[in-house]
DNA sequence: AACTTGATACCGAACGTTCGGTACACAGTT
DNA sequence: AACTGTGTACCGAACGTTCGGTATCAAGTT
């Protein structure tokens, strides 16, 4: 694991626009020069890992940015609904309302999915269990509430791929205006 | 539109597994030869477009597999719930009950998505409307009867990409086990 | 029967370009 | 001086594609 350090985390935005969009193996070294600026030279100075030490800084703070919706949304105040309602919303935002794919499904894809398959696994596996946690919190059996959770990502990412394959954020947004009352039934 | 040959069509079940699981930009022509066992220089005798052309072949072969899916599975006979439950078999078939991922998906990043959206869009759409033509023809409202074909194709493709990213394909599997009736309800 | 022609399928070599990556030099800041 | 950051030039490997060629087969002609 590559150190991180501020001058990688402040490419994190450009980086995580080009992976979620064009997956690991659509993004080349020049494609990301153009994005940020940098010439080769400087993108392995801050990345001497190259590629994949850049894919790890986005993920760690994808992990990150998790923890604190986590902390700031499923685990504040309020009812389950109120919540999930709370999630759905940074989801929305995160996803810009269904036009922007999911990079977790986008590293789940070609070369990408041998090296990162461990930390995107467990990024996933993490949200599953604080939704899961939400609902358990509020009464509902541990198995059904795990059930819960994977349905809760089912249906973020299917309806990313829907939206976008028939180019109609709208499917997403239905998706997910949705989504905590059919939770918490 | 290249024109599709005999030849072209034997290379089909080789290609789809790759696109599938590399994406467009992950699969090389080296890698393509590889798993055909052609030289390059063949498959450009067979495929003139070159990659793009073997991407169309695809798609030619998965639009004559959906009509064939969908005149013997979703408008044979029987009632809504039990042709639903034909094509939910037949999707378990097609996806390896969850351990393949869906080409369509793939298509939609990177640089294909720009090539390939009509007809992903096209393919998908085809397939959502005839899920939705069976529950109307039980009597569902058109409107519902859309949205639940929506349903459909989110909890597909949403389902294989969290069994894939979990590595655990029961996920899938039972998505599809409840689908026909969630989607009667 | 032998030869010619056309069609089909395949190949190795080569092409121009892009890939990820490295070495070195230079400039700015502390 | 040390550190940070950048640019230029270059590398070998791989990319997608094309070229010129060989092998085989079937059909037609002599």
């Amino acid at each position: 694991m590559a150190k991180q350090t501020p001058a990688k985390q402040s490419y994190v935005p450009t980086l995580l626009d080009l992976f979620r969009q064009y997956g690991y193996d659509g993004v080349s070294l020049s494609k990301i020069s153009e994005a940020t600026g940098l010439g080769k030279a400087s993108l392995y100075h801050h990345f001497p890992g190259g590629k994949d030490d850049m894919v790890e800084t986005v993920l760690v703070a994808l992990e990150q940015f998790l923890e604190k919706t986590i902390q700031e949304g499923l685990a504040g105040e309020g009812d389950a609904l109120t919540r999930l309602t709370r999630m759905s919303d940074r989801i929305r935002d995160g996803y810009d309302h269904g036009k922007k794919p999911c990079i977790l499904a986008a590293l789940a894809l070609g070369s990408a999915k041998e090296t990162f398959q461990p930390q995107v696994k467990q990024l996933l596996g993490h949200w599953i269990d604080a939704i899961a946690t939400v609902l358990i919190e509020s009464g509902m059996e541990q198995d059904v509430a795990q059930r819960r959770g994977e349905e809760a990502m089912i249906a973020i990412q299917g309806s990313l791929i829907v939206s976008r394959v028939l180019d109609d954020p709208s499917i997403f947004e239905r998706t997910m205006a949705h989504l905590p009352e059919q939770l918490c039934r």
